[in-house]
DNA sequence: CGTTTTACTTAACTTGATTTAACAGGGTTA
DNA sequence: TAACCCTGTTAAATCAAGTTAAGTAAAACG
């Protein structure tokens, strides 16, 4: 979702956008930019800070109240250092002052959605990943080891890239039955559980990997 | 790791970054970068982009051929659009143009941690610790003695280290209680009695260690 | 168009973690 | 020292997770 209320650099930006693969939204005031975000699902969030009705800034706090994971950044004809501290501290994950390239845009649009969402990048980059001996080809859906290959089935691939993403840290139980199975249920909650033990299964060819549970919360990805 | 060949911004940023939790070493050209990459093992890097022997787009090159996961953070005088994406399609995370303020350069840190690896955030704790003839590891949840390893309960874990933080010194029930427990109530007070009971069996291996009770203030793990 | 394969879910049973209960000692204070 | 509260310990109860297999439905195959 784009939000911006001078109307030329709006359409500009949608456009080019849209061209590079990323289907936007154009919203042209703050009041309008949360309606969009309660209604759709949107998987960035770009915020001019100086609009009309609602300023960036309190738009990103309102959207960061629900939300605490889609990537947010401001653009600013502003570049004052507490205005950029203030992108920060309202959630912000970037901020750009204008006027700014498009190709910078689309360069910082894209590494943050490396890092928060790989799922959702638009050209080919592969996502590889090594744990352990392994390299973990999410886009391919395939773990590797030396030359031995093996495909993962979709859910296993999404749950070991939530394990890996938050390596050895929490993944919490709930959070990845949202993100995968959209629900937190008794049976999605048991058929992760079933998902899990694959897993161990085919990392255990090495050691130094592990998913601990964490009793209540969730499990753990040990990784070197 | 910091990578800067102005000696005087080096010092400053060092000391600054040490200041905010962050332990940081110092490499002055991209030669020694690479060398203390491959020595160390670093969950953040920044370099600079204008320096001798190595300019900082190689020894990021250089790096990702290696290491796709550890973020980097462009830091450079020179503010050319086509400097920026080169900083970009060498694999960094960001780019700022000096001078630049280290506030801002902090929450750039930050907010790029938290979405690589949420773990290695600033106010993280300690891993590794040697108790007696132990060794026991937070993250792994892991009690280690020769060889043998004893896989320690989440309850266990957090206690064992809140007591292990608290080493030769009072670790209060209430604050136990409601660091693990999150309340202080009689069956949580309980349950933790319990697990130091289990701990103490745990620890019964090395005679030098011993939880004692100080009443009706806490426990205290006798530890050399 | 029927059969087989595959991914995923549900079920059933097992194991483990944590809490609660029960009882037995200590420590402190009136 | 008697009464009371705090702690030590063990066992039972409860709830979460591990595992394996059976069920189901859609996709792939022939």
């Amino acid at each position: 979702m784009l939000c911006e209320d001078d109307p030329n650099l709006g359409q500009l930006l949608l456009e080019y956008l849209n061209a590079k693969g990323y289907t936007t939204d154009l919203a042209t005031d703050g009041q309008e930019a949360i309606k969009a975000f309660k209604r759709g699902s949107y998987n960035f969030i770009i915020l001019d800070v100086m609009m009309p009705i609602k300023d960036g800034f309190t738009v990103a706090q309102e959207i960061r109240a629900e939300d605490k994971h889609t990537p947010i950044l401001f653009l600013t004809a502003k570049s004052l250092k507490e205005d950029t501290l203030k992108g920060f501290e309202a959630g912000g994950d970037d901020y750009m002052t204008k006027p700014f390239s498009m190709e910078e845009l689309l360069a910082r649009i894209n590494v943050i959605l490396k890092r928060s969402n790989p799922f959702v990048l638009a050209d080919e980059e592969e996502v590889d990943d090594s744990l352990g001996n392994f390299v973990f080809q999410y886009k391919k859906q395939k773990l590797i080891l030396g030359d031995q290959e093996t495909k993962l089935t979709t859910k296993e691939n999404e749950l070991l890239f939530l394990l890996s993403k938050h390596r050895n840290g929490i993944l919490e139980r709930s959070f990845a039955l949202k993100t995968i199975w959209g629900d937190d249920n008794y049976f999605n909650g048991r058929s992760m559980d079933v998902y899990i033990a694959k897993l161990r299964k085919h990392l255990k060819a090495d050691d130094r990997l592990e998913i601990i549970n964490v009793h209540g919360k969730g499990f753990k990805l040990i990784a070197p």
